[in-house]
DNA sequence: ATTACCCTACCAACTGATAGGTAGGATAAA
DNA sequence: TTTATCCTACCTATCAGTTGGTAGGGTAAT
């Protein structure tokens, strides 16, 4: 444990990015949280574009892990590919939050440049990751299942911060049946 | 013309508050672009959440009146359906901008109750028309198609949101006829 | 004795908001 | 037709609070 504050600080500052964003996170607030001073997380990130780069890196590995460990844990891809959307859902049932890189990606032209830069890459790992599973549960070819896998990322991302607006999860799950019925979620 | 400057308050407060929001909407930036003091704002608007308030509610009336004036000159509610994403692809053109209310149903905690007001009903007269236009191209049952709008609404608003963070239009065109394909929207 | 970690005490810049005033036009009573 | 009164539309000056960030010092573990 090389130091504890500095998972302290990356956990916080991902819960408050999940509800005010990029913009909405403050030094002393989050030093508040952490039960440190404000001066002192500067110790562990040189600056807010430090601290925001190294909150939207840590979200991405995260999820990358989390979808590697779904596709260990089961042999069959279709039923990964079912159990995707349940992951944006858990954003919303931790007071309606939403995905920290949605949130970003709307405050886009605000964001230093490194913190783009991992934004961008979530939303990579999350297409590359559909895609492949894509490939497995359907057999398509991979070319067709990317531009299917970014349309089923696009229409989450949308279906989650439209729940958000109403503070309404049974409208997300309502949501995504629909994209199931209409042939974009395999049913 | 009882206030030519309220106005152009209004046309400013839009176009920023679609890059940056309602919480990086300020004062001074704002009078500084309609050529006006910071202080004399409120003489137009008594609070920064009464402007917010008129900003989102000036643009759920322009939709309605743009959507309705779709259906008025076309005959086939078809075609007008498949117009329809066309009306969000015009913001990322216009320098990369988001729907406002995409981007305040992001910042929905931070947003004053007046303003989550008006937030809401853009999103219910957007899926209002989707609706009705569903009934007369489709013929379907109100509620299927209410769900149905709902769920083309979630999917355009992603795309959008997608694109933006790539910087990139092109991508939203496939995205939505990736939705064409997967048969969401009608082909 | 060096490093990691945290502190107090600042700072300049910026935030929404208020107080109080000015210029000019409309209205209406004298 | 002058005078008094009011209104719209803006101004300057200032406020208290918050922001990201810096300087420099303390302390405990290595």
């Amino acid at each position: 444990m090389s130091s504890n504050s500095r998972e302290a600080i990356l956990a916080a500052a991902k819960l408050t990015a999940q509800t005010r964003g990029y913009g909405g996170l403050n030094f002393r607030d989050l030093a508040a949280e952490v039960g440190i001073k404000a001066a002192s997380i500067y110790h562990h990130f040189p600056s807010k574009a430090d601290l925001g780069a190294a909150v939207a890196r840590r979200y991405w590995e995260d999820t990358a892990a989390y979808l590697e460990a779904l596709l260990t844990e089961s042999a069959d891809p279709l039923l990964c590919l079912r159990q995707y959307p349940e992951t944006f859902r858990k954003a919303l049932e931790n007071n309606n939050r939403i995905c920290l890189c949605s949130f970003m990606a709307a405050e886009y032209d605000d964001l230093p440049e490194p913190v783009k830069k991992e934004v961008r890459t979530f939303t990579d790992v999350n297409v590359a990751w559909l895609s492949r599973v894509l490939i497995a549960a359907t057999a398509a070819i991979p070319e067709e299942s990317e531009r299917r896998a970014r349309a089923i990322f696009a229409a989450i991302v949308g279906a989650q911060l439209m729940a958000r607006g109403r503070a309404d999860i049974a409208l997300y799950d309502t949501l995504i049946e629909s994209y199931r019925v209409a042939g974009l979620l395999p049913a």
